[in-house]
Parts: C-alpha cells; sequence; structure tokens
RNA sequence: GGCCCCAUCGUCUAACGGUUAGGACAGCAGGUUCUCAUCCUGCAAAUCGGGGUUCGAUUCCCCGUGGGGCUGCCA
C-alpha cells in the first residue's frame, strides 16, 4: 500500500500532522511499500522558510522518515523517486495540463468573477438564509469572449463543474458508508488566477500520478471528498481508497491549535520528551491494540496496527499520559543504552564523567528517578564535585535529625564506614554494618541514614545513601562526612 | 443557515445483543522505604435523553440533545 504525508510547509511540523505521517507510515511498512513525503505548497502567501526542512527532521526524528518523495540525504533536503518532483510548486505544468483536459472534456469552466463579487454573492447568500456556494454566473460563458478576455490579460480561475443529479457514494476506511447529494457540493475552483492549484486538483493529480492508493488525512477533509471523487471519474482514473483519522482537539473540543496548545513536534523534541514516548502517545491517540498494552515500540505498531481498531470520535490532546510514557521509556532503556545516552551530556559539565570507568553504576542510580535526559548533569553533579552542603538540609525535623545530635550522627558513620576494608567496599557490607551500628545506637535509621545520604550529595531528594556511598567509594564518602564540620 | 461527522469514567479507550460495563493516565488512600522517584495494593469515577426492535440493549433503528468539521482563488 503506497501512502503518503503531504503537509503545506506553513510552519514546524504539528503533532496532528506526525500522528497522521505515522499512520501512513504504519500502513506503508506493513505492505512493505513506499512512505511518500510531497510537499503542498500551493499557496503562496502562506509558504514559511525552513518549514519543509522541520517536517522532514521531524520525521527523521520520529523514526518515520519518508522512504520516497522530499526525504533527507546527508542531513540535506532531497527529493528521490521516479515520481516526482514531489513538492507541487514545481509541477505547476502538470496541473494546468490536466485542468485544460477538464475544461476540454467540459468537467469544468473558466471564472472570471472577482473577489469582490464573490465576497458580495457570499453575502446576499447568507442575508437570504442560503447555503453560500457559487452562483455559476460564468458557467455559459461565450468561448471566444473568454479567448478574448484572457487574451486581454483578464484575471480567471478555473472551476469544476459538478453534476447535481448525482449522488456520489464511497466507503471510507475509518467510517464506512457515505453520500453526499451533488447539488449541495460547490463549483470549487481548481486552478486559481496565478497558475497554481488548489488542494483538490493537486491532489487528484498527484495521488493518482503517484501511485498513491490509499488516501489517509484528517477528518477535516472528509466533506470535500466526494469533489475528488468526482474528479477522479472526470479523468478516468480509478479512485483511490480514503480513510479519514478523527481530529486531534483541543480541551474545549476544538479543532487542536497552536493557540490553545504546544502543538509543534519540535517543541516537544526540545523539553526532552523522547522519540519513542511521542510516538507511542500519539499512536494511541485515536488507535487502539485491543489490548491491555500501553508500550508499543515502533516495530510493534507496524504489527499491530490496524485501520478496523482507528477510533471515530476525536481525541483531546491531554499530555498527562504523555509524561508517563516518557518515564517508562526512560526506564526502558538497557543501563548501558541508558549511560551511552547521558554520558556525553554530562561528560560536558564534568569531563572525568568521558573517562569514567564506574559511569554505568551511577548512571543506574538516576535512571529510574529521571524524566528528561538533560536532568542527568544535575542529578548526577555529587558524583563529580564536592556538594555544597547546607546545614538546613542535613538537619531534617521530619526525620527527627536536629543539630545537636548531628556530631554524634556523624561519628558514628565515620566510625562504621572507616571500619569496612577498602575491599570489602560494597552495598551489603555498608548497609549491613551501618544497620548493625544503627540498632546499636539506639537511633532511628532516618536519624543516620537522611545525614548520610545529605552529606554525600548535598540533596533533599537523591538516590538512596548506601548506594551512593558504595559507589563513591570508601576515600571520598569518609572526606565527605569528615569534611561537614570542618 | 446548508452539508457532513461524532457521542462509554476528568482524559485515552475495551466490551463487535447476555460482563458486577474492563484497562491505562490523572486523582485519592495505604504499603515498601533514609528522601525523592520507582514499585505494589486498594478506592472513587462513565454508557447524553426519549422512543422503538428484541426474552435481553453500551451495542441495532428512529427522533431529539450536545459537540465538532466543512461551507476560501487556505490546506
Amino acid at each position: 500500500m503506497r501512502t503518503r504525508f503531504a503537509p503545506s510547509p506553513t510552519g514546524y511540523l504539528h503533532v496532528g500532522g506526525l500522528r497522521t505521517a505515522l499512520y501512513a507510515y504504519l500502513l506503508a511498512r506493513q505492505t512493505k511499500d513506499n512512505f511518500i513525503l510531497r510537499i503542498e505548497d500551493t499557496d503562496q502567501g502562506r509558504s514559511v522558510d525552513g518549514a519543509v526542512e522541520q517536517i522532514v527532521h521531524g520525521l527523521a526524528w520520529a523514526g518515520i522518515a519518508p522512504d520516497e518523495g522530499v526525504v533527507l540525504e546527508n542531513g540535506e533536503v532531497a527529493q528521490t523517486g521516479d515520481k516526482g518532483p514531489y513538492i507541487q510548486s514545481e509541477r505547476l505544468e502538470l496541473y494546468k495540463k490536466y485542468a485544460d483536459q477538464l475544461l476540454h472534456d467540459g468537467f469544468a469552466y473558466t471564472c472570471f468573477c472577482s473577489p469582490a463579487r464573490l465576497d458580495e454573492m457570499r453575502k446576499q447568500q447568507q442575508a437570504d438564509h442560503r447555503a453560500p456556494m457559487y452562483d455559476r454566473h460564468c458557467l455559459s460563458l461565450d468561448p471566444e469572449d473568454i479567448a478574448d478576455r484572457i487574451a486581454a490579460g483578464d484575471k480567471y480561475v478555473i472551476r469544476m463543474k459538478v453534476p447535481h443529479d448525482e449522488l456520489i457514494e464511497f466507503t471510507d476506511v475509518v467510517r464506512g458508508e457515505m453520500s453526499f447529494r451533488g447539488d449541495t457540493i460547490d463549483d470549487q475552483v481548481l486552478l486559481k488566477s496565478d497558475g497554481f492549484p488548489t488542494y483538490h486538483l493537486a491532489h487528484v493529480v498527484d495521488d493518482h500520478l503517484m501511485g498513491v492508493d490509499m488516501i489517509t488525512r484528517s477528518e477535516e477533509w472528509l466533506p470535500s471528498t466526494p469533489k475528488h471523487l468526482l474528479l477522479f471519474q472526470a479523468f478516468g482514473w480509478p479512485a483511490p481508497t480514503y480513510a479519514h483519522f478523527p481530529l486531534i482537539l483541543n480541551k474545549d473540543r476544538t479543532k487542536l491549535s497552536k493557540r490553545r496548545n504546544s502543538v509543534s513536534v519540535n517543541g516537544y523534541r526540545e523539553k526532552g520528551y523522547l522519540p519513542e514516548a511521542l510516538i507511542n502517545f500519539l499512536a494511541l491517540l485515536g488507535w487502539n491494540p485491543g489490548t491491555t498494552q500501553e508500550l508499543f515500540t515502533l516495530e510493534e505498531l507496524i504489527e499491530q496496527f490496524s485501520m478496523e481498531r482507528v477510533q471515530k470520535a476525536g481525541a483531546i490532546f491531554d499530555t498527562e499520559k504523555l509524561d508517563w510514557l516518557q518515564g517508562q521509556w526512560m526506564r526502558k532503556f538497557s543501563l548501558s543504552e541508558f549511560a551511552s545516552r547521558i554520558r556525553e551530556l554530562v561528560g560536558e559539565q564534568y569531563p572525568a564523567a568521558l573517562a569514567d570507568t564506574e559511569f554505568e553504576k551511577k548512571a543506574a542510580l538516576i535512571q529510574e528517578r529521571i524524566t528528561f535526559f538533560h536532568e542527568a548533569p544535575d542529578m548526577m553533579s555529587f558524583f563529580y564535585t564536592e556538594p555544597a552542603v547546607r546545614m538546613d538540609v542535613i538537619a531534617n525535623p521530619k526525620q527527627k535529625v536536629t543539630a545537636d545530635i548531628l556530631p554524634d550522627v556523624v561519628n558514628i558513620l565515620i566510625e562504621t564506614l572507616g571500619s569496612i576494608h577498602e575491599p570489602d567496599w560494597n552495598l551489603e557490607s555498608i548497609s549491613s554494618s551501618l544497620i548493625a551500628a544503627i540498632d546499636a545506637s539506639g537511633l532511628k535509621k532516618g536519624q543516620v541514614l537522611w545525614p548520610l545520604r545529605a552529606i554525600l550529595t548535598g540533596r533533599e531528594y537523591s538516590p538512596g545513601a548506601f548506594e551512593v556511598a558504595e559507589v563513591l567509594g570508601k576515600e571520598t564518602t569518609l572526606k565527605r562526612l569528615k569534611g561537614v564540620f570542618a
């Protein structure tokens, strides 16, 4: 199944767009066919510089880079495939040619109506409580007049002539049987006066020429599908299958917008979200596996995705679950993978980390606490620098640690830990000897372990005292303990 | 206004005529614990309304209601 993602380069890659792209990608992968990226830059006024780069890089980051069309080659935007060009502004002659064909075959007509006239017409129709539709003012112009006016430089568009007596029926893969009456369909503009096609013409021409047989797009396109079907019919081309995915919504259930949400894929990337988490989250927004599985790799999605389990109703974009998935994915990495992914980052602030043979052991202590990679340097700082130890952190009323017992506590710690032989310095010996010492002292665990942890890390929250002491080693541990009152 | 789509916990969703309406996130309460996080247990939480069809409707049909999309020489 050849599928495609066809965004307009009007800005960054949108999370809604990414989900549409993901589903198209999964479908193509399932059938071992190509996933195409086509750029729909037919609105000259709305195209934004750099948007194509954002889109291509965004898809690559998410792990669903296109196989054909506009792709990334050695980090540069390029085009690949034998059905190109894949950027619509480079296909203008093609649209003109096919528009002329429709004109010739009587499926379209030339229209000279000015925007001002159309505006006036719509206002009147609305005032009369009629559906705003083109009134076919130019439907039956004399062919010679048309030629003269064009020669004279008059602005014109080409409109499709919708057969009012037809009933257009089709089956949408996610929605089922659909039908529209021809007389409720407007004579859509196909070719604009600037020579660019509208979406409608471009979609039909391109998807036919590019061999796309499954059109996946979001629900907002459902009402214009009959126009597209009529065009396929007029050209004598086989119609593709359509699948309209549910919309992603703001909290107030309106169509997801950047005004009310953070919708830029790059924004999530910059905040530190993993592509695995975002993809997992987006996949589940409008689709479910029919099982209780919540965590999906891209591979698993390819195996399990099915159109039958795509939701019909729109889904609110609520990122609470994304945050949970982010945590799950951070923990899902093997330790060596996790360590290697944060090593550079930590190394930037603490160069010692780069050559640290104990790095993995340290990384292990933060993996279950971390949410974003960029938190790693801070979370690991006490392994590489002497923490600034504040009395108000060490003394903790909740743990019944008061300033007056601290000297005794520190002494117990220094004595107990100091008596462990260097080669025996491990989690087991540290914890058992400390527990024994605590029992003997009559103090509570928290009264001894909280200060130990606070002194070693300088923090209220951190990995456990035993673990930190073990990884820090006997020498550093004792040095920090002895330094508290120095 | 016209056309079209949709409707289960707060959110994402399962149940394709028979279930105490299930799961996950979030919430709340416990447990584990030196803190935080993780983890574990439990609690609370939903079928929009009305008619049909049926022995039986979340499920099928109709009518409402509600929400949404489209209605551009935007996509």
